[in-house]
DNA sequence: ACCTCAGACACGATATATCGCGTTCTTCGA
DNA sequence: TCGAAGAACGCGATATATCGTGTCTGAGGT
């Protein structure tokens, strides 16, 4: 998912959002939230690392507990603007206001909504695989088992691509008659993504693989 | 939603967890996680609090950084099982295997929920996406720049192609690579064909029903 | 003008800790 | 033995920090 904010624009909003006054990091998270409708949730590794760096150029002022390098924690900082901070907010304001727009309008789109909704329904799928696991691991076969798996897993593997080959025709088949009437929206083209997205999760998730993960497995080689 | 561990089942299944060896309350967390198949993801507020009761006990010992009274933190605390710990697992061992069996039924029980709700979801799910894609369809986009929207379908549906393409590839790769392990198993089969029969209906959800071709297409004549 | 490459950045994942709510279990006294 | 108070517990919300990856930008060199 491509991000929210491009480059140096949530730092520039958290300075807007400082205009209300004081806040704590945490509040400005849950104010993000609120603002994008629950779409769009900044993580702690977004925010905390911005306004360290904000503090660092003195836009900002950190009050009350340790510094965030040392060990000495301290709950509830509080950060709020200082007079080079309100200057930089004045000498962008044309950023700020395009800024604004942007977002009002990225809460507008509806699909992102619906992206997230079809993420939680297909991440559930996740359950299937683990329960039927969980009962081939808990019922071990019955008997001797001589080694019929390497034969079996060749033949469930047609059947699988056998499954995939309609799925695609079919998918083909929905999309060419889309195009015909000039249907084929962004939103088709951002649900298969999603989608198929999840379904990839979802079939790899039964192919055993250790959570770790300890092959580097360089697939990260061609870039795009 | 009612808890999924009942009242000391967290505690024991977490000394039961940490005689796979040392581990960290995080990779604890995401254990249970696994082993839920993604249904239930412990806090950290649930789990933390119960290693530092463990440890109070001298059930688990923690090592390396400071204490989680004190204000410093230090990352990565390795907790480990104590004598007196594997102690209580085998003075409960009756619970323990009560509790094993029970955590599979569990999430055997929310798979099942999770089977039936999936269709559900998927069929409100389908009037939501044509609503939107009518929306986006009638009102072009308002906001951004103006667009030549001439043969937006057919580049559109280009880009739906090359990802349909892609995903198949990468599941044909997931197939091979997983043949060769031989861990190509029924469940993977079953997964994929529901997987990829919501997804289908997903997409179609964002395409305009053609009542001209109804369901017939000839897709349910191949043996299996 | 074109390339590159170091630094800045957005972001999810990793990591830990506390608080408050609601529920359950465990005494202990009536 | 029954019932109630209090401890223990499960859990989401609150709170903060670091790390690694991928992307973008701009300054410097060619």
């Amino acid at each position: 998912m491509p991000p929210v904010f491009a480059h140096g624009e949530l730092r520039l909003y958290l300075l807007v959002l400082l205009l209300d006054g004081p806040r704590h990091g945490y509040e400005l998270i849950t104010e993000l939230t609120r603002r994008f409708g629950g779409t769009y949730r900044p993580s702690a590794g977004t925010i905390y690392p911005r306004l360290a760096r904000l503090e660092e150029e003195g836009l900002v002022r950190r009050s009350v507990p340790g510094e965030p390098g040392s060990p000495g924690v301290g709950r509830k900082a509080t950060y709020e603007l200082t007079p080079a901070g309100h200057a930089e907010i004045e000498a962008r304001f044309d950023d700020v206001k395009r800024l604004e727009r942007s977002v009002a309008e990225t809460v507008r789109s509806l699909a992102d909504e619906v992206r997230a909704d079809v993420r939680d329904t297909m991440r559930g799928l996740r359950a299937e695989l683990a329960a039927a696991a969980q009962e081939v691991r808990t019922r071990p076969r019955p008997g001797t088992a001589p080694d019929p798996r390497r034969t079996q897993s060749n033949s469930l593997r047609h059947d699988a691509e056998a499954v995939l080959q309609r799925f695609r025709n079919d998918v083909l088949a929905d999309l060419r008659e889309a195009d015909v009437a000039g249907t084929v929206s962004a939103l088709t083209v951002e649900t298969l993504r999603t989608v198929l997205d999840s379904a990839r999760s979802a079939i790899r998730g039964t192919l055993p693989h250790s959570t770790t993960s300890p092959p580097g497995r360089a697939d990260r080689t061609e870039p795009e």
